[in-house]
DNA sequence: CCAATGCTGAAACATACTAC
DNA sequence: GTAGTATGTTTCAGCATTGG
């Protein structure tokens, strides 16, 4: 699976010094923060246009279950079912965008979390490491009492050696079915973790995206994750309720104008009552009297929730100030497949992406630098 | 049958705390 | 002060259920 230069975990990493080590954590902040510098050393530089293209290098992944740019809830992707159509779509369109065949796309997306897994593997086979004097320690007591080994999964193992004796002059040794158990396991298991990485992930990529755009990094400061009363204009909350963070803030410098930022990769329905009682707190903690931007910035497909998003609003007008999604295109294209389908949510998602209510990121980047 | 909406759970980080 | 551990919080996709 994982492509370029990963050093299985053989212990004893030293990957001629190349890269710089990896920190214990390895979907931490600064473990992310090293990628990040990494994957921009050596890319395009960024412009409004090409931002969502770094996006999704750095982002999007291929759902294993169907093998196709992953758009949306893995069990409607299956073949037969309607998001298998769109998923196809999404992902030719986007191997188009990016410049790929469609059979390569996979080794183009998902920069962050391939490299951040194989650092994860790294740590953890220090940490295995480290604690070999101590487990057979632990085991000492009971040696000889054929106690399991600890990844040891007997069913997993017959299965292997089934599926694979008529190619096999020899079943494989018990350590040798033990190892690929536990990888095996491994592997499946990566898939769980995604959703740690991603999260901050989209927060960072956009700041770094932000940040790499002249016009804007000359103009604002870029605050990551901010405590709210960090940014000008807000205040502390009281002693007894606790400090409120925001994704991303952005604040003008001339004119102090600024812009609360929500980055989800995808969104509930309940995190969208959310998006309400957050704003609530934010203009609750504002303290200088004046208006101040909140904005969401997405990748979610389904097209309820979109517009749904779109159309929040608190008292007389719409929560967000822009709703921005990674590239409309793409649900765009996604919605047409196989033929232009037309339920009543992609109605109003489509209808809010030609109105220009629900904006890309290229749009919305272009206003920032714009102001 | 598909869309829409609501709910749940795995996993990780960060930090406060504890013991030495 | 340091290392290890418990607690709290956050993330988002998958799954379940309701609605049309």
């Amino acid at each position: 699976m994982v492509g370029d230069q990963v050093a299985i975990p053989g212990l004893g990493s030293a990957p001629g010094g190349s890269t710089s080590e990896a920190s214990a954590r390895a979907f931490g902040e600064e473990n992310r923060a090293r990628l990040l510098k990494r994957y921009f050393s050596s890319a395009e530089a960024v412009n409004p246009e090409n931002a969502w293209r770094h996006v999704y290098r750095l982002l999007l992944w291929i759902d294993r279950t169907t093998g196709l740019a992953h758009c949306y809830e893995s069990d409607k992707c299956q073949p037969g079912r309607p998001w298998y159509a769109r998923s196809l779509a999404f992902h030719v369109w986007s191997a188009e965008a990016l410049g790929v065949a469609p059979g390569e796309l996979d080794k183009h997306i998902d920069y962050l979390f391939r490299h951040a897994t194989a650092d994860l593997a790294h740590v953890a086979a220090r940490n295995r490491a480290r604690l070999l004097d101590t487990v057979s320690g632990q085991r000492r007591p009971y040696e000889g009492m054929g106690l399991p080994e600890p990844g040891e999964d007997p069913e997993l193992e017959s299965i292997i050696a089934e599926v694979l004796d008529p190619f096999l002059a020899q079943r494989p040794s018990p350590a040798a079915l033990r190892e690929l158990a536990e990888r095996i396991y491994a592997h499946v298991g990566l898939e769980n973790k995604r959703k740690n990485l991603v999260g901050e992930g989209f927060e960072d990529t956009v700041s770094a995206l932000l940040s790499r755009i002249p016009a804007i990094a000359r103009t604002h400061t870029i605050h990551v994750r901010p405590l709210l009363h960090q940014v000008p204009g807000f205040r502390r909350p009281r002693a007894n309720s606790k400090p409120r963070q925001v994704d991303l803030a952005l604040v003008q410098g001339a004119t102090g104008r600024r812009t609360l930022v929500s980055c989800k990769w995808s969104v509930r329905s309940d995190r969208e009552e959310q998006f309400v009682s957050d704003f609530r707190d934010y203009a609750e903690l504002e303290e200088a009297g004046e208006d101040f931007d909140y904005v969401l910035i997405t990748n979610e497909f389904d097209p309820a929730r979109l517009a749904a998003a779109c159309e929040v609003r608190r008292q007389n007008s719409p929560l967000f100030s822009a709703v921005v999604h990674v590239n409309p295109a793409g649900p765009h294209a996604a919605y047409r497949a196989p033929v232009p389908a037309r339920g009543k949510g992609i109605r109003r998602a489509l209808g809010h992406i030609e109105s220009g209510r629900l904006v890309g990121l290229d749009g919305w980047l272009r206003d920032v630098a714009g102001r």
